[in-house]
RNA sequence: GGGGAAGUCGCAUAGCGGCAAUUGCAACAGACUGUAAAUCUGUCCUCUUCGGAGUUCGGUGGUUCGAGUCCACCCUUCCCCA
């Protein structure tokens, strides 16, 4: 696996990430299907409408269920869900943060308290990257803390060494070990820090001295200001080396993902178009719509009339409003495809821009119009 | 014609002398960032300077310091027997 830096239009860069399981345009947005499935969308959906390059799966989510053993005996996450292109897993290193009142952290790793069945579990560094090799995944993530957005900064300082360390365990982890399915495999740290500019430089230079094929930047997006995110991304892809892919971890808004990409970022990946979708909101490049909205129960007018996906071309407004009100699965179906098909339009239109060399022109163009409510 | 039951804020419900009144649904709005989320939160009689103020429980009277709650009559609906 390799990256191939092929354009760049200011600090933005375009590249393509080669995998066994194919290339990779980036910048690129990944969706995210944490048991093995996007939520409410289709496999050939991903394809074909949305055109999806790689997903995200969950370490921590598929190790409770369905377990590693069945998707060893399925031949890894690809085969068991029926997806033929990349598959990035997380380590479970965010659930260490969304679960924190059911996980106790050490040196050694992490136990979780199963939030199926109340069952205790212990995450190691070694255990994350024994089981995303058998996930299969093209990139694996190393374990790591993921603290909260106002952490003081004494706590950031400690939690940053200790993903450090669990990091080096990971990394030396991933060089004694094989794929198992005849794919290669990257494994990516993660630089963390919180908003503290001196710790994300050190996250920065100890993940970089790794030489990895790619870079995470986590621990962003959860509950700093914005400013202060785009910031740590200055500071930290200063350092990271250029010719690597660069992965924003859990953002963002389609805004988030311009100015992101603006600084450097290659990657991205979030629950908003899915979670949001299903909960009535549409991105569009007009701004946000809340579908469930009384104004638009007589607005026949296409979803988006000049979308790639057929469920945008050929349903309502209107349609999709009837559809959520009244709690039908396919308002679902059509809200998520949508939305997704948004941000991997969002995303290919960035790199034709980058491409172009007009970046910086073209996003302050579009960024504003993108969080205004219709 | 005779007997019985019941009328509460869109609908359905609670309420048994201190009540602007329970709960669910619907409606209306908001939130959601490496998914414990097809979830969660708020508003939901009227007005409000958000402190309150004013009108409410089928109708009209009455008892009481005080009535959605007790009494009388009336209206309406449902059930049973003719």
């Amino acid at each position: 696996m390799h990256f191939d830096l092929l354009a760049t239009s200011g600090k933005a860069r375009a590249g393509l990430l080669h995998t066994d399981h194919g290339d990779i345009p980036t910048p690129i947005f990944m969706p995210v299907g944490t048991v093995g499935s996007v939520k409410a969308v289709h496999q050939r959906e991903l394809t074909d409408d949305i055109d999806a390059k790689i997903i995200l799966g969950n370490t921590y989510h598929l190790y409770l269920r369905p377990g590693t053993p069945s998707l060893k005996a399925a031949g890894g996450l690809h085969r068991f869900m029926g997806w033929q292109r990349p598959i990035l897993t997380d380590s479970g290193g965010f659930q260490v943060f969304s679960l924190a009142e059911n996980r106790k952290l050490s040196e050694e790793g992490c136990t979780f308290k199963s939030h199926i069945d109340g069952s205790r579990h212990v995450f190691t560094p070694e255990k994350v990257v024994d089981l995303q090799r058998e996930i299969g995944s093209d990139i694996m993530m190393a374990f790591d803390e993921c603290p909260p957005g106002e952490s003081p900064y004494d706590y950031a300082k400690k939690s940053m060494a200790l993903t450090h360390r669990w990091m080096d365990r990971c990394m030396k982890r991933y060089h004694e070990t094989q794929p198992l399915y005849g794919h290669q495999q990257a494994l990516f740290p993660i630089v963390q820090g919180c908003k503290y500019a001196d710790l994300r430089r050190q996250s920065a230079e100890h993940a970089a001295s790794h030489n990895a094929i790619g870079y995470a930047i986590g621990g962003l997006a959860v509950g700093e200001p914005t400013e202060v995110m785009y910031q740590m991304i200055e500071v930290v892809n200063a350092i990271l080396p250029t010719d690597k892919p660069r992965y924003l971890m859990g953002v963002g808004t389609p805004a988030n993902i311009l100015e992101a990409i603006e600084r450097g970022v290659d990657m991205f990946d979030c629950v908003m178009p899915t979670r949001n979708g299903r909960n009535g909101m549409l991105f569009t490049w007009e701004g946000t719509i809340n579908i469930k909205n009384k104004k638009w129960e007589h607005c026949f007018d296409a979803i988006d009339p000049t979308s790639h996906a057929l469920a945008d071309r050929c349903y309502t407004l209107a349609y999709l409003h009837h559809l959520i009100k009244s709690e039908e699965l396919l308002g679902l179906q059509i809200a998520s495809i949508h939305n997704l098909t948004f941000y991997l339009e969002l995303v290919r239109t960035a790199r034709e821009h980058i491409i172009q060399g007009d970046y910086a022109e073209w996003k302050s163009k579009v960024v504003d119009k993108l969080s205004v409510r219709r």
